[in-house]
DNA sequence: ATCTATCGTGTAATAATTACAAAGTTGTAA
DNA sequence: TTACAACTTTGTAATTATTACACGATAGAT
């Protein structure tokens, strides 16, 4: 609610997007959660704070934060909608025991493609499966 | 219903699992559709021969095949599960214009990554998205 | 033929997401 | 300040995807 505030402000401006409370408080979630929360995380966590929050705003909000760039979508799961606001090219581990997502840096343009010489690729992402270091020693 | 029954056949009885007509059904048209079809277009196209086929046959069908590693799952939309019978290890390329999927080739292990040295990888995805050679040529 | 485990089917229940309309806000021009 | 248009939020209802469950059918073993 303030350094922050002013960088998103900022940023809507140029995009002609006005930064209303609801919006401010998704992002700032987003901010201080990179976990990768469902809307449902994040709908329950902030309905605490804010009382009369709608479940349909999360939505909306996220829903415009992704065409706008500010967000990314992350499906790793096909029954589980994730978001994350850290928009960087990076890959995700998904950890098959605590569930827990982790990231990972990745160097897309070292990936090597075959047959996609001719396709224009506007977005890319990678995700693994596995066992994370904290589960593989706790199994030990 | 015959190379393809024999494979199969073979494949599931190492696991103790029987192909019965439905399965079959199911198996052979991931293998005649590798346009990676959701549970709704199999369950359409196939009703159409087996006028009794429940859609949550097709759904059993898949969950059994995935989990017994004949089928793959493909999460690019967040609404959308598509089933893929090639299981090797390829990468798909979503048309944001027609919207059809295209498998590429790619070296998995030549993903370098950073930070994942102490995690065990058990499986790896790579997705793109972006405008096809078709459609590129289409819009200009 | 009988038994048993597995399989397929239909219906009902859940859960995630979207559509829509009403009410509230904001920015701005007169 | 007022008036107005555009944009937001909210709640409810509708849609859609997926799962749970129970019961009848089937296949293989004895
Ligand atoms: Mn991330
Ligand atoms: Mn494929
Ligand atoms: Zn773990
Ligand atoms: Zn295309």
């Amino acid at each position: 609610m303030n350094q922050l505030f002013d960088r998103l402000q900022n940023e809507l401006k140029k995009k002609n997007i006005n930064l209303s409370y609801q919006r401010l408080k998704v992002l700032e979630y987003l901010t201080q959660n990179q976990c990768h929360p469902t809307v449902e995380q994040i709908y329950t966590d902030l309905e605490k704070e804010i009382s009369t929050l709608s479940k349909t705003t999360v939505y909306n909000t996220l829903k415009k934060m992704v065409s706008e760039g500010l967000v990314r979508i992350i499906t790793i799961e096909d029954n589980e909608t994730r978001y994350d606001i850290n928009t960087h090219d990076h890959g995700h581990f998904k950890c098959e025991i605590c569930k827990n997502i982790f990231d990972f840096d990745i160097n897309m343009d070292l990936v090597l493609t075959k047959g996609l010489e001719r396709f224009k690729i506007l977005d890319r992402n990678v995700y693994f499966k596995g066992i994370c270091p904290g589960c593989l020693s706790n199994s030990k």
